[in-house]
DNA sequence: ATTACTGCAAAATATTTGCACGTTG
DNA sequence: CAACGTGCAAATATTTTGCAGTAAT
């Protein structure tokens, strides 16, 4: 799986006359074992781990476009504040993400539905979709028992 | 309709036992008549042509989530770089945004079915949808002529 | 009187950039 | 050898916070 996805990247690598890079590679890789959803930090702590002592942050932070350009990983969850966390696409199956303002809890879900819908719209408007963010935001369950006390109080 | 916005902005300063306050109204006046989206610094920009020299950043920055809670303005664009942008939803359709991801056009689009979709998928995992985040990306047809020549070169 | 609100400046954070050196084609 | 990639540190930019004084309840 990981050399399939190499080999995309480098197919893109190629198409832009950039250079074959070793601590590229690694950061692709690192970044394929991944299984959630991940910060630059947690794609530095993972390099370094396996020995990656080298990986520099502002060299992932170069890095990382061209691995969304390669269609490996996505922006996500990029409501939430702090620092922009990504996800793995290559070969995964495509998901959205309800998130809990209460709690900040993410229920990951799919919907070919949604999906189907999604692509209907995209052509209506002529635009050949290449991501598509989907959060919805909400209160979960456990979050709006205790509502009365004076938390956020008003809902579309 | 700014008399009414300003009625429910007040509810929720009651509710939480917070005080009143002239510019932060005079914030709540200002956003309510923008247009599009707008960051902190437009926000700004509006209270001291309106003659209220005094509104600091900070102000602002302490007010937009009283606004947000009260149902006035919502966060919009995430995905984009730069700033936090806005909008108001206050008495206004609801909508969702397309971005190129060429040109960085927006386009808005209205879609009852997907609204729907949404509602149906929120309840589905007993969520109380607050605000919905749609952010469809792709390229629109004019960013999409120039492709040959090595921009981004992988779809979905 | 008590508690919140404001402006200001400083702090905290995340991401970007310039530069000198190493690596690739 | 020419162009790109990297680490490092400094720069940017945005948003947050502590504080001292002002305003609201």
């Amino acid at each position: 799986m990981i050399d399939r996805a190499l080999e995309r990247f480098r197919q893109v690598v190629r198409a832009r006359a950039l250079k074959a890079s070793k601590v590229r590679e690694a950061v692709v890789r690192a970044a394929l074992t991944l299984e959630g959803h991940f910060s630059v930090d947690d794609l530095l702590r993972v390099l370094h781990a396996s020995g990656v002592h080298e990986a520099h942050m502002a060299t992932v932070y170069r890095a990382l476009p061209l691995l969304v350009d390669a269609g490996l990983i996505q922006a996500t969850l990029t409501a939430q504040g702090e620092s922009q966390l990504y996800e793995v696409v290559f070969e995964r199956e495509h998901h959205d993400h309800l998130v809990c303002t209460g709690c900040g809890r993410v229920v990951e879900y799919q919907s070919q539905a949604l999906l189907a819908l999604e692509r209907e719209i995209a052509e209506r408007y002529e635009f050949e979709l290449d991501v598509r963010t989907i959060e919805l935001h909400g209160r979960c369950k456990s979050c709006r028992r205790g509502e009365a006390r004076g938390g956020r109080s008003l809902h579309v």
